[in-house]
DNA sequence: ATGACCTGCCAAGCAGGA
């Protein structure tokens, strides 16, 4: 987070995002409020953080309410001790989940095996909490073999295994629905690129940061796509911010006829900001 | 070319990322 604070900043005011996530803090919850806190209030957001030292770290803003904030997911396994991997809270009618799930390092090492148990325990939480709910950031998972640039390159590597992918359909069993791919179901689509070898300016990269909506909220889409510009530039994160523009909420007097004059922007970035990474 | 980067720890390389 350190390092993307010149980043992040100007794209909160370009963007004007309602709501963000954040991975890969790598600060602790007060180094956080020292480096952002004065920032983020005089920009309207309220804000909930689960950080750490040295690694991981998650964040949610908000400026369309923070109600009910959870730190963690429940039974959720650490590794060996709990790790600083979610944070969520209810914004505006929507539980919206920030996460930075396990990396899994090697198929069939004890991090990968922690990251399946990690994603079971993600998915049991989902489930045991009804109504709306966005589930965003960087999953670590590929979906698809569209989702890598080479799928031949990753057989037998993380991201693209079957138990992962799985773990993936769990969620979707709960009527989560990915929204980037819904919108561009047949283009390449990626949120992260390698800093090494000019991958990002290959395109060679995949799609690992996710936002997963329930089904009332699905329907609320109205534009969903991936900044690639907040990739380009100096000092940028290997991943790029995954933006969803929502309309409000139906209130149920108003017919679908018109459409609101204004559309809210709810937002969700798989950005590793921090390291923002 | 089995390459190529980056950050935080803290002061040199290592852990970790994916």
């Amino acid at each position: 987070m350190k390092q993307r604070v010149p980043r992040l900043l100007p794209w909160l005011d370009d963007r004007q995002p309602d709501v963000v996530c954040l991975q890969e803090l790598k600060l602790t919850d007060d180094a956080f409020a020292d480096l952002l806190g004065a920032e983020l209030e005089s920009r309207g957001y309220q804000w909930a953080v689960s950080g750490e030292v040295q690694w991981n770290g998650v964040a949610l803003l908000s400026r369309a309410g923070l109600d009910d904030p959870v730190v963690g997911i429940t039974g959720a396994p650490g590794f060996p001790h709990p790790e600083a991997r979610a944070v969520s809270a209810v914004c505006d009618g929507i539980r919206v989940y920030s996460l930075y799930v396990p990396n899994g390092r090697e198929p069939d090492s004890d991090h990968y095996r922690y990251k399946l148990e990690w994603l079971a325990a993600l998915r049991d939480m989902v489930a045991d909490r009804p109504g709306d709910s966005l589930v965003c950031g960087d999953m670590n998972i590929a979906p698809a073999d569209a989702d890598v640039f080479d799928p031949a390159a990753y057989v037998g590597h993380t991201h693209v295994t079957k138990p992962e992918r799985d773990a993936l359909a769990q969620l979707h069993a709960l009527g989560l629905r990915d929204l980037l791919r819904e919108r561009w179901p047949d283009e390449r689509v990626f949120t992260y690129w390698d800093y090494r070898a000019g991958m990002f300016h290959k395109d060679l990269g995949m799609r690992i940061d996710l936002i997963l909506g329930s089904e009332p909220v699905s329907e609320r889409v109205r534009a969903a796509w991936v900044d690639r510009h907040a990739r380009k530039g100096k000092g940028p994160s290997d991943h790029a911010p995954v933006i969803v523009d929502l309309d409000a909420a139906p209130d149920g007097d108003i017919g679908p006829l018109v459409p609101p004059p204004s559309s809210r922007q709810a937002k969700t970035s798989g950005v590793k900001l921090p390291q923002s990474r």
